[in-house]
RNA sequence: GUGGAUGUAGCUCAGUUGGUUAGAGCGCUGGAUUGUGGUUCCAGAGGUCGCCGGUUCAAAUCCGGUCUUCCACCCCA
């Protein structure tokens, strides 16, 4: 019987136009990380579940692809739990392993894990997939891949520069508008001490962070309706509307987490003189769910098409703490490679000029042909030019419609005329045109870059 | 995790109040044209109507379940 064949909810196959265009994406990230100083690591797929859990809230929690156990797994299960179906108990004797759900975590690992062999402060950056198990949507997968740059073992505000410095230039290699938001959370532990609900700054900042999205009215209601009063809810919007920094700090003077916030971002704006890319600013509403950040926080939005966040990160004092290496600050951004994908699609922003596929298909007349275009092909590869040839001399209409279809630029025409002669036949399939020479003179014209 | 829509040929979609062999366009294969593709003409192949079950003499059509995709929440890249 036939299984049918589909990949799995929230995960798709990729085509090899696809992955170019992805492998586009992926090397100017790669270049811009390299030329920052940043270099690559790479960890398993799975982690330990314990490392995971924890980390990123209970919802990020619910969302972690857990491995069953091999083996007999029931017969560790007390009948108890399994009666009264108590999955939440069950789970961790059913599942010693899980997913990854993002680089950063299993990154405090390593760092703990090889902290004799590295040197601090360490930059990497990793390139992999991670995975969600949550309902997906247009832009939202169970399996997507992440762009990590982080730097652990340094407080140093001038990696928060260097981190904005880097979403600014790949942005703008990849030629796709953007605006990147930046924030504090000291600045919203300040606005919340300020307002006298130090103790609510969660529901706050959950609320707040949908400004944009349904307005000052009904975030203020959604705050109400989450225990915080009226009136502070009502100093919290006034205190959002502030535009500048000197304002916000200004009106917490009360708040000495606050006032470290606003100058944390001081100094690392400072950094950039006069020269602060444009599309970046400073934004009191951004909150940024990842329990783990404690100081500056950033977000990348595409300007245009309507998707969440192409891009994220911040500052997490002592995520290294839980694996028994306390006090090392880190910070770190993200890069979703899917949504940057679909963003640069949507825009058509690839450019034309990326090599599909091969750049000539040596097509044959006759069985003599074919053998000595096998030859041809073989010394046109060895120019480093990316070469094809038909399988078999098939009727030449045939052939010709192959290479049409897949769109290889140019077909090197071989038959008996040419044999004898030694001058090939170099036909261009985009405008039609035809010429004649000698395999040199067809190598120049494939070694030139098309427009 | 909550609420709502969706699924018919490779793709985009028709399909009447349930009623014989389920259609179109594009694409695909072959031919017209035995050394020339993208145009035209002709012919052909391709569907257990997402899957499982129910109602009925009869189901693509009605009902239930399930899966997928999408939308709004939640959350996030």
């Amino acid at each position: 019987m036939a299984i049918k064949p589909s990949t799995l909810k929230g995960t798709r196959d990729f085509l090899p136009e696809q992955v170019i265009r992805r492998n586009y994406i992926f090397d100017i990230i790669r270049s811009v990380f390299e030329r920052y100083g940043y270099r690559p690591i790479e960890t398993p797929a799975m982690e330990k579940l314990d490392t995971l859990t924890g980390k990123y809230g209970e919802e990020g929690d619910r969302l972690i692809f857990k491995i069953l156990n091999n083996g007999d797994f029931l017969s560790k299960v007390p009948g108890q739990i399994l009666e009264e179906k108590a999955s939440n108990k069950a789970v961790s004797m059913l599942s010693k392993r899980a997913l990854r759900y993002d680089l950063t975590v299993p990154f405090a690992r390593f760092v703990v894990q090889h902290r004799n062999d590295l040197q601090l402060p360490f930059k990497r950056y990793q390139i992999q997939p991670v995975w969600r198990a949550d309902r997906p949507q247009k832009g939202r997968y169970q399996e997507f891949y992440q762009c990590d740059v982080d730097v652990v073992g340094s407080a140093s505000l001038m990696y928060e520069a260097e981190l904005i410095a880097i979403y600014a230039e790949v942005f703008e290699a990849l030629k796709l508008p953007v605006t990147i938001r930046i924030n504090n959370r000291k600045i919203l532990a300040g606005i919340a001490e300020v307002a006298g609900i130090a103790d609510r700054m969660i529901e706050m900042t959950v609320a707040l962070d949908k400004l944009d999205k349904i307005g000052a009215e009904k975030v203020a209601r959604e705050m109400t309706s989450k225990g915080i009063a009226n009136d502070a809810a009502e100093r919290v919007l006034q205190l959002i509307q502030l535009s500048s920094l000197e304002e916000m700090q200004a009106a917490m003077q009360d708040s000495a987490t606050g006032v470290s916030g606003i100058r944390e971002l001081q100094e690392a704006l400072a950094f950039f003189g006069e020269t602060l890319p444009a599309n970046v600013s400073v934004d009191f509403t951004l909150a940024r769910g990842l329990n783990y950040y404690t100081g500056f926080i950033t977000e990348v939005t595409v300007d245009g098409p309507a998707m969440g966040s192409i891009g994220g990160g911040g500052r997490y004092d002592d995520l290294t703490g839980v694996f028994g290496m306390p006090g090392v600050s880190g910070v770190g951004i993200s890069f979703g490679a899917e949504r940057i994908y679909d963003a640069m699609e949507e825009l058509g922003l690839f450019p034309a000029s990326l090599e599909l596929d091969a750049r000539v298909i040596v097509l044959a007349m006759d069985a003599d042909s074919h053998k000595h275009g096998f030859t041809i092909a073989q010394s046109l590869r060895k120019e480093g030019i990316s070469t094809d040839i038909y399988p078999e001399p098939a009727k030449f209409k045939k052939q010709m419609k192959y290479a049409d279809q897949r769109g290889i630029p140019f077909a090197l025409i071989i038959g008996e005329e040419e044999r004898n002669s030694g001058m090939f036949t170099l036909k261009d399939l985009k405008t039609g045109q035809q010429t004649k020479g000698s395999i040199e003179e067809v190598k120049e014209v494939l070694k030139r870059p098309s427009l």
